[in-house]
DNA sequence: GCAAATTAATGATTTATTCAAG
DNA sequence: CTTGAATAAATCATTAATTTGC
């Protein structure tokens, strides 16, 4: 558990690693690197959780410490084969293309329906779940200003190379929806319903949801 | 960094959650701009719309929209503080003290299923979700935090304020399983399965978890 | 050519801030 | 002003890529 999830990490994704060139030499640039100085009197030691027996399938939170391994039962699954081991998403290339399409029609923070939808999508080319598209996007959106912050900075000449990119960050605050734990509210509540896009529809009819147009915050500010 | 398996990357348990304690004092205080000041370029305007089609997502209501019709299943409850028509949570005075016993006791972030548990138990009392439970948390936490930063520097002056503030967070710490999207995943995660219900056992009997019975942390550390 | 060692990306989490209801 | 709610920034951690010594 913890994290049943992690734990049919499938996959599947036999088919060729794909490569990243959809979107083309992301970041290239020099990682700031973080800088582990940490704090003098940080000391990381503790750890805490001793050994915990891992469920079968790997989890992903195996990480430091001992590994008390014992645990047998060893993927008692069907196939064993498969996959098992991965621990963190790997989109493929046909996921990556289709939300970075979403990306650039606009899509910034999906909310929960959306990211069911996005995921039954994707989960035609690969296994995948709505953490993943969830993260996928803060992740895509954080880089994506961090990267026009260090070119507008490098540059200094603000000549706003990429105008379009700047209404991500103002997007997100205007309307409250997406809100990430919106999502995580409604899976509790209602999960099942995935269907087609029509289902699509169906919400916006009853729930009052804008399409999709672009138009985004005519808001903005607060 | 970037070296590898320097810290021997054993395996651990099953959901352990590694703090990244270590890094105690990340963020240094105050936040260099970010600020709302965004972008300067930041005009939302465009946003790229060349025609996309991008397949027919929604995009997030607008916030009383949503809000609205979210509580309509609110309402037909007997519980005490019907919240009615509001929008968001309003703990009563039991849920507030159960809450900060537990944090009194040492829970800091707690995982899926304390959250379920407790939010359950907490539920006797009052109308309650899962999220206000992780956001009780995590707002107690990080004010105790803010508040405890305040009060260093003010007394201390600069001096070493890290030191302190080390200190406070590293309380904080406490556990680190927790992990928020834990329950997220793990609701998007089908829930069908409940298979894992022996394994949460498990998992529940070595790790921790017992919820209520104050005593809670003894490991703390730190 | 190849596998260990390194580095670049990027998935996943946690912490700091901000927004806004009451 | 307090604090529930939500988002963005900072980090951490793992895997794909690339480099390097044989």
């Amino acid at each position: 558990m913890a994290t049943a999830w992690e734990a049919m990490n499938v996959q599947q994704a036999a088919e060729t690693r794909w490569e990243h060139e959809a979107s083309t030499v992301r970041c290239k640039r020099l990682r700031p690197l973080t800088l582990s100085l940490s704090t003098p009197a940080a000391t990381p030691s503790s750890e805490s959780n001793s050994g915990i027996a891992t469920p079968t399938f790997i989890r992903c939170p195996p990480r430091k410490a001992a590994e008390a391994a014992q645990q047998q039962q060893a993927t008692a699954e069907a196939m064993p084969q498969a996959q098992v081991g991965s621990t963190r998403w790997n989109p493929t290339q046909e996921q990556i293309a289709i939300l970075e399409m979403l990306y650039r029609g606009g899509m910034r923070t999906p909310n929960a329906q959306q990211i069911e939808h996005i995921t039954a999508q994707l989960g035609r080319y690969g296994k995948i779940e709505g953490k993943n598209v969830f993260y996928w996007f803060q992740n895509h959106k954080a880089r994506e200003r961090q990267k026009q912050k260090r070119t507008s900075g490098a540059l200094t000449l603000g000549l706003t190379t990429t105008t379009t990119i700047a209404a991500a960050s103002s997007t997100a605050k205007g309307e409250g929806e997406g809100c990430f734990f919106k999502r995580k509210c409604r899976s509790w509540a209602l999960q099942s319903l995935d269907l087609e896009e029509e289902e699509r529809s169906r919400f916006q009819a009853d729930k009052t949801l804008e399409l999709f147009p672009l138009h985004p915050e005519a808001k903005e500010e607060r």
